[in-house]
DNA sequence: GGCGTATTGTTATAACATAACATTTCTGGA
DNA sequence: TCCAGAAATGTTATGTTATAACAATACGCC
């Protein structure tokens, strides 16, 4: 499932599948999804550049006008809860969870020239962490991973994708 | 060299071979390492926790009045440049590096108990990493890597170290 | 229907970072 | 030595990201 996605790509199945299966997950696990926590979930997803919280903010009060900080926050926070969103620590920005329903770490690859963050799960990169941490008896609770550099349509010629 | 510092080594002499590292190797580089930059490198290794530019700026301004943020963030972009320092992205803040003459991508340890950061290198996280990059086309530039938990001593009992 | 809790609204401010331009200091060559 | 250009620092203002604190509303359950 790693890949960067087709600059031409079903987006808008990407969004629909993404927001089926939170619905499903908070179904199923009696949260609460909202309609302006779903509305920041579909804002997040509307590609799959990491999104800052200030952007979100801005195009929710363009549609319903009236809207501060802490309602953006208080979203956010209720999604990485969830699981349903990752956040990009390098960027200070947001991405969807393409996988929601498994737990998991979040290790990302973010193309900076076109911006895309793509999620992956390296086990051997978990396992190399585990081996630190073992060796001097570290208790792991979070791992950031975030690896910059370009995708491969970016490489060469310039403004890929 | 991976381990966390005891709670009472000698951290003044920890603090006097890291300038003494700085000193050789801007010598070596022909680069300026002026009063401020290294009053600013003096300040992040006080300690082995990462120190935020506004808690660097707060030291500085009390023992030579005035001072603004750009002072601040100039000497750390300088020091991130020659390697002297890393930045934790998770915690927006600075530590010292402990071998900056060895190039490196810098990955942490860090405790959420006491704080503290402790810098390794995993040869295999960099080639899991490698791997990943390799499978997608993926020309790594730059990579974070912060490990979040307890250390030893602040595990059991509670406020450890 | 009403109670308690969860969620959202609102205002203010904290924390982190950089732009733009003036001034000073340093370095190397005449 | 002195000067010109470059590097570093000072200064003011502002941009960006995030949270505290409290009021109002909506929801879920008995």
């Amino acid at each position: 499932m790693t890949a960067f996605p087709d600059r031409k790509h079903d987006h808008a199945r990407c969004l629909a599948e993404a927001l089926e299966r939170a619905e499903a997950l908070c179904a199923q696990s009696r949260a609460r999804l909202t309609p302006v926590r779903r509305r920041v979930l579909e804002l997040v997803w509307a590609s799959h550049e990491p999104v800052g919280a200030y952007e979100i903010l801005g195009r929710l009060s363009e549609e319903q006008g009236r809207a501060a900080p802490p309602t953006v926050y208080r979203a956010l926070e209720f999604l990485l809860e969830q699981g349903l969103v990752h956040r990009i620590e390098s960027l200070n920005a947001y991405v969807g969870c393409p996988d929601p329903a498994h737990a998991h770490s979040g290790q990302f690859l973010i193309c900076d020239g076109c911006n895309t963050a793509v999620e992956m799960e390296n086990r051997a990169l978990d396992r190399a962490i585990a081996g630190s941490a073992a060796d001097l008896g570290f208790a792991v609770s979070g791992r950031v991973v975030e690896v910059h550099g370009l995708c491969q349509a970016c490489q060469g010629g310039g403004r890929g994708r």
